[in-house]
DNA sequence: CATTATTTTTAGACTTGTCTAAAAATTTAT
DNA sequence: ATAAATTTTTAGACAAGTCTAAAAATAATG
């Protein structure tokens, strides 16, 4: 098995390279980690040693399918706990990251085997991304940013791109929450900002909000 | 906070100073945690300049009040960790030891608090091991090891002393679990074993297993 | 295309927790 | 109570993971 901050490492990289289609760089990995360019260095050679991910230097690295499978089910463990904490231990979506972050590094196959059928086999975690099954693949839905909504076009709110507990927190004030039903009523090309009703309520929502908001357009 | 080394050792302490009075020794905690005595000299110099124990060269240690405290409550994480596997997710009490290992060094005060109330607060573990309150307390039952019970005595099956897998297998293999009646119908001096009653089944019982049973007299 | 600027790697150092081997203190036994 | 046995500590080393500072490679710019 592999130590905790491997698995940070492999996390980082899969989270990374979903956007980008050549290999991950040293400084991506950094920033996203919080370390120094130097360590990631360090820890891609350890990886690459392993057969996690292919490393040349000076051209960023790639996670191998073994490497790619490890990461996925790290993310599965993650998001299975976020699950129990919100359905079980009543904690809201803005508290589970930090406590996941621990968890998802526990070692023992039954363990979240049972959390998931303890769980119900859940789809997705309380912020709206998918749970990566046993063999790390994940159904991916069809969903939008609130931004990409026209005028009068309406849909259901099944993730968040932002998960800060500052976010999540607004969004909870503002009675925005997963499932809920968001029609869009007037747009101003001025400022991006959105006119919005929820639960028939109107809400007037910024650009920076319905860029971090995902709708699954009906 | 501390390092899961720091907290494996506050523990081993911890379970060691029940049984003496004097200090714990250096060799008796590296016995406990498998390492060297060097190592164990190391480490207690940390934990006494963290105020956690007290320590003299060549004296042994014991526990501050804060270090008790500190000790407790991991205590009462791994035992509460183990009620959970085995209530909520199915696992046998003979498989719970390792994971709780891991689990009872997540940090998070909330973490352990509402597992605490989703658990309906358990004053047991699955061995019968009481889980200290939140202040590190723990109430003791009066219970007695099976091998002290005399002929025609009875009591109620509360705990174990050896919590190994082999033996906790085998207790279920003879159908002996926690909350049982046992009657001691015949004692024998020569080996020490018994005769014993279960659910109305008649069981033979060697003098190693009535050593490791604990009984509550009635 | 030569020269900055940026990114990445190397080299050497530090911390934590561990180890072995040897020295020092304590305990046990004669 | 002195020698032998045991326990404990010290000294020095090592692996993992990180850091800083400097060197090397790559990318960007005039």
């Amino acid at each position: 098995m592999f130590t905790s901050s491997e698995e940070n490492y492999l996390k980082a990289i899969y989270h990374l390279e979903i956007d980008v289609d050549k290999g991950v760089s040293t400084n991506a990995i950094a920033e996203k980690l919080v370390t120094k360019a130097s360590s990631v260095t360090d820890m891609v050679k350890k990886l690459s040693e392993k057969e996690l991910i292919i490393y040349k230097k000076y051209q960023g690295v790639t996670l191998t399918n073994f490497g790619k499978k490890t990461a996925a089910n790290i993310v599965r463990k993650h998001r299975l706990w976020e699950v129990f904490l919100v359905e079980k231990l009543n904690f809201s979506w803005d508290e589970v990251h930090d406590v996941a972050e621990q968890l998802e590094h526990i070692k023992s196959p039954k363990l979240i085997n049972q959390l998931d059928i303890f769980l119900g086999f859940p789809s997705h975690d309380p912020h709206g991304d998918p749970i990566p099954d046993k063999d790390g693949n994940l159904k991916v839905i069809e969903k939008s940013l609130l931004s990409t909504l026209l005028k009068n076009e309406s849909g259901i709110c099944v993730g968040v791109n932002d998960s800060s507990s500052e976010f999540l927190q607004f969004l909870d004030k503002k009675g925005i929450t997963l499932g809920k039903l968001i029609k869009v009523l007037e747009k101003e090309n001025f400022d991006g900002s959105l006119s919005i009703t929820i639960d028939q309520k109107k809400l007037s929502i910024s650009n920076k909000i319905a860029n971090n908001l995902y709708i699954q357009k009906q």
